[in-house]
DNA sequence: GCCATTCATCAATGAATCTTGATGTGGATG
DNA sequence: CATCCACATCAAGATTCATTGATGAATGGC
């Protein structure tokens, strides 16, 4: 069976939470082509500058991205490490085919 | 460029939130070596019949669990066709080795 | 130093979500 | 039919989150 620790629970279960947000979402796919400042954000995506600075801050915090300041801007860019980290999470989710497809266990 | 489409960004988002929470992902831990009924569910994880029911139908409703009734109970299930599909959208995350690693557009 | 620009942070509001306890529903049993 | 059991749903309160607008901090040009 498979037991997750409390503590990477917890970790999983932020994750998927600075991903449950349609902007953040839209971040990501902007930075999947790479480094990407916060004043070429704000253009594409359509945001005031605060509220996607609070998005990006979410993303950081949760590990996914990663920002470097250069002079008066910020480029922010993707983890590799975190979305791999993801895909083996969501790796451990998979069903095992070991148990019964149907369970064989009774309730009464 | 990667461009989902809004209605997946919407979908994406969805699934992303129904894993966003620890007993969430707890219910999918449990339910990964097969299917399982609500009351067995109830006494594995430490919460209210109530609060479980809830998080089941969150669950369900993002199309990760499936359920079947027999009799009085109803046993749940991962859907993998779910899992799968989450699988395929985290690696559509992954930052493309296509983009210079450091931008090379300067914003001034 | 002074001002403009880029981005972060703060405080306040409203919306969404979680949680609890009570009630409802459908199946099984007698 | 009456009752019990497994589970779902509902209403209400608590908490968390997203969004806005204003202010703050750091950088660079003058």
């Amino acid at each position: 069976m498979l037991f997750l620790m409390p503590k990477d629970l917890t970790r999983a279960a932020r994750w998927f939470h600075a991903l449950s947000d349609e902007t953040r979402l839209q971040i990501i796919e902007r930075l999947s082509d790479g480094e990407q400042c916060v004043c070429d954000l704000t253009d594409m995506l359509a945001t005031t500058q605060s509220l996607l600075s609070f998005h990006l801050k979410t993303l950081k915090e949760a590990g996914i991205l990663t920002d470097r300041r250069e002079g008066r801007w910020v480029y922010y860019s993707l983890s590799p490490e975190a979305i791999e980290e993801l895909e083996r999470l969501i790796g451990s989710l998979k069903p095992r085919g070991r148990g019964p497809r149907v369970s064989l266990k009774r309730c009464d």
